[in-house]
DNA sequence: TTCCTTGCAAATCGTTTGCATAATG
DNA sequence: CATTATGCAAACGATTTGCAAGGAA
């Protein structure tokens, strides 16, 4: 797999670095065209999930039916919500434990886990009190 | 919401019921037709939506891009094999306390988690030591 | 007879891909 | 120069939807 530069690329990936708000596909084209107007979304997703795929940025998949990208790839949890459909971080320790406990009385090999968090976020939570 | 009786989504059901492999929408739709030569991609998507909308089953992501359908509404884990794709049970403990313990530095309200583990199934591991 | 449900086909949504051209090393 | 990357548009797979006709209460 041989890389070269590419002045999009360096673009999403500045983008992306510069949001903690786990943007879609869509999200990052629309933010990228202000800087680089002619950029289309096809070259999005090839550098997306190029950038995936070696692990620059990670690919999230929060059971809304469309991927999220984030620009931290340190293993930690993502909560969603419900409400409002946004995502962010959840400071909460590593559960590893979740899958010695998966293997107990499993034949084949587990591998790893996938976990998300979803409810209602602080800023939906005050706008249902109100 | 008010509910008719339907043939198509009683053999639906019946189909779901009789399995422990998770089917998707077109497994579903492969295998009614079989009892049911007319049946359409449409129908089956439509029951299979309406039956989770109202708990009967529980529609099941495992991040394949496919949704999986689960008679089976008691929660449970579920695990995907990366090799071959088949999604199965995983008999473990519930892990409600991640909610809690995700809950501990987060503003907003946390109703639960998702999540599912990877690797390989029994069949896949014994076919890749032989 | 009312209104839910169906079959069918067209539409939608997110994402991927083929191709000719442009940019990189 | 050899290749990788791009823009564009067409293709894709999974799922949804509009509509006229059929079936249940």
């Amino acid at each position: 797999m041989n890389l070269k530069h590419s002045k999009q690329r360096d673009s999403i990936m500045e983008f992306l670095s510069g949001r903690k708000d786990h943007p879609t596909a869509d999200m990052v084209y629309m933010g990228v065209r202000q800087s680089f107007p002619n950029i289309s979304l096809g070259t999005v997703y090839r550098n997306l999930t190029l950038l995936a795929d070696i692990g620059e940025i990670a690919r999230i998949r929060v059971g809304d039916g469309v991927d999220h990208f984030d620009a931290d790839t340190s293993p930690h949890y993502h909560f969603i919500c419900k409400e409002c459909g946004g995502v962010s971080d959840l400071e909460m320790e590593n559960m590893d434990t979740l899958t010695e406990a998966a293997g107990k009385n499993f034949g084949g090999r587990i591998e790893g886990h996938v976990s998300y968090f979803y409810g209602q976020c602080e800023n939906c939570c005050k706008q249902k009190m109100s």
